[in-house]
DNA sequence: TTTTCACTTTAGAATAATTATAAACTAGAA
DNA sequence: TTCTAGTTTATAATTATTCTAAAGTGAAAA
């Protein structure tokens, strides 16, 4: 993703693209593969790469604006932390509590034949599948 | 459940039926219908209830204790809190994030027909089915 | 271009969930 | 009854995240 597509995507969700937001977009989006991060291996990360440090809380902003504006998604895990997931496509998800990893898994590789109906007067927003894993 | 089961029960899973283990015991396995809740709302309930007040950390260590034994599961439901089920047995949730209320779905109510092989020499160890509701 | 101001960033404080600590207590074996 | 390892407790510590308020900045308007 080429740095003026990158000024697009934050315009067109109403972000202003400032250095910092430049910065972190970059880093996640110009990539090939999906990529899976908490705010604490993303900060790492950023602070590896970067001279300029960007402030922990803008970190979480950004991630967040991010994921408001549908640029990020959100991937539950059993544990404290946080996980993001720049794959905002309808998947899901492998989990390998060993490496503490997650893989996606494309969504047309699980079909579910039978499923509940809602309960009183609900509907199904989603329907994640999350397979864990052992040795 | 008797009382003498929930001494058994605790007793079997290597736990001292101590006042406060009993006490909990008592309020989360002698009931119809299974029952979710985190440490926070057990904690709620369990002040209301009884006279004798359990210390949060003494819930938090129960808690952890029945669930290493198999008496509880985690489920991972998105937001900070760690909820947890008495239904132990292989199955899956609804969750209405309206009103942060899980609901069981039997495993026998989803057939997935499809599915993934594991990656690199892992296994699966389980499938978790996740169903987000709407209004 | 300069001005202006709402939006951003920042460091640090505040909050919330959970875990650790260490002293007092207790179940149950001897 | 005595003894000891296991348990409970209040409180401190830790960790992830959010809040705050002051300083900085993008970009629209003058």
């Amino acid at each position: 993703m080429k740095k003026i597509d990158i000024f697009k995507k934050l315009r067109s969700s109403g972000l202003r693209p400032t250095k910092q937001r430049v910065e972190i977009a970059k880093f996640l989006f110009e990539r090939e593969k999906t990529f899976h991060f908490t705010v604490e291996s993303l900060n790492k990360l950023l602070t590896k790469k970067s001279a300029s440090k960007i402030a922990l809380a803008t970190i979480y902003n950004t991630v967040h604006a991010f994921k408001t504006a549908g640029h990020l998604s959100e991937v539950e895990v059993r544990g404290n932390k946080t996980y993001f997931d720049t794959n905002v496509s309808n998947h899901h998800h492998f989990y390998d509590s060993d490496t503490s990893e997650l893989i996606d898994i494309d969504a047309n590789d699980i079909i579910i034949q039978k499923i509940p109906k809602a309960p009183n007067g609900k509907k199904i927003k989603n329907v994640e599948v999350f397979i864990n894993l052992k040795n």
